[in-house]
DNA sequence: TTTTTTACATTCAAAAGTGTATGGATAACG
DNA sequence: CGTTATCCATACACTTTTGAATGTAAAAAA
């Protein structure tokens, strides 16, 4: 246990190795993401993100400018949902079958979302953050939606091309209704995980939700 | 303009009627509203909001306890809109066309969201203010999720009872498809309402659905 | 080895926000 | 018409949080 020694009666941390400070900044990562689920961003100070971790506001402005900064280590450390959902699209053998391309992808999505990290950290900027320095959660939101909208938008006119779409059905629609499915999907399970797993009954409802979609043959 | 006058240099504002204390107690909560949607609850002081309605905290700490007393006031000004949603669904002569009931029911539902200080206000709830004082947002959504979904279940089991929903598709999954569709939909119009018409959209969306669930005659 | 930089802890000053106490003119009431 | 309660502004004390300054022992560089 290097650099931990006691000095006139006070505890002096000495300086760490680089692999022990980048470990400290996980450490503090981690800490403000519990802070951050617990009592919200705007009320979690930078004291109690670093008493959790157990250090001092020392560390904190060490590793990060201030908050914001912080806040946006925090997000580095994941990448988006839809990212890999748009991602798991690009599969060269589903080029004829549009529609399982989308059901795919999305349980690609929803089974990278149940990762712990995944799920806190859009868990916090869905629903325990508000707009905050130079971070805004609702412009961020707008464009995943956008992305999401736009793949979907591709494969479902690829679907309705090779007659796979119900003829009441336009494409445009169809995307609309896809992507806000599975923001509500998302919205509510994040807000209540612990009651079910958004890759079982997310994979159920989209599954008959192309069912319904799908062009009978 | 009674009771306004100076004094030693200082303006003071006297006594007002009871119908003009009841006006900047709204005027309060107006400005509270645009304060809270500008830049969050939590990060929002209690002077903004006073300076904002042209007044001073006096005036505020005279009308509400606290902040999260004001918070609450402002939540209290309007209805949430599921309830007039489940109210729509008390029509008799519906009884035997439940998913036309559903529908005109997200229509109503609509149409109240659209009203500026509904819109205003679930959007503060929504987007701009974090788990507070004795109000968890969370909490409030999820408990609109459920009415809504017990509400839809019992829709969706008379069409299915009654034949009208495809074979393919059970009340239960039909219900919380409906219920993540009309999630997502309210989040994302919520998010940009200047761009589009929830009542228009949200129709459009929700005929098409209803008619993909709808067994044909 | 010597020097410099690192990785924090500690301390301090300043700002911002909250709650409360006080004052004061007048509307409301008897 | 006199009294009282109201409606709000102002002032004060207190807490919380931030950012920066300082100290320091060991790691890293020279």
């Amino acid at each position: 246990m290097p650099g931990l020694f006691y000095c006139l009666g006070c505890l002096i941390m000495a300086r760490k190795t680089k692999a022990e400070a980048a470990a400290t900044r996980e450490t503090l990562l981690d800490a403000a993401e519990d802070m951050f689920i617990e009592h919200g961003v705007a009320r979690t100070s930078l004291n109690q993100i670093a008493c959790h971790a157990g250090m001092t506001r020392g560390a904190v402005y060490w590793h990060f400018k201030n908050k914001a900064d912080l806040f946006h280590a925090m997000l580095q450390r994941v990448r988006l949902p839809f990212e890999d959902l748009l991602e798991a699209l690009d599969d060269p053998t589903l080029d004829q079958k549009p529609l399982e391309a989308v059901r795919l992808a999305c349980l690609s999505g929803f089974s990278h979302l149940e990762q712990p990290r995944y799920r806190r950290v859009h868990s916090i900027l869905l629903h325990h953050c508000e707009t905050f320095g130079d971070i805004d959660p609702l412009s961020m939101q707008n464009e995943m939606s956008e992305d999401t909208c736009s793949a979907l938008l591709k494969y479902f006119s690829m679907a309705a091309k090779l007659n796979q779409l119900r003829s009441c059905l336009d494409p445009d629609t169809a995307a609309q209704i896809m992507q806000a499915m599975l923001g509500g999907l998302f919205h509510d399970w994040l807000r209540n995980h612990e009651h079910y797993s958004i890759y079982r009954e997310g994979a159920r409802l989209i599954g008959t939700q192309l069912a319904l979609m799908q062009q009978s043959p």
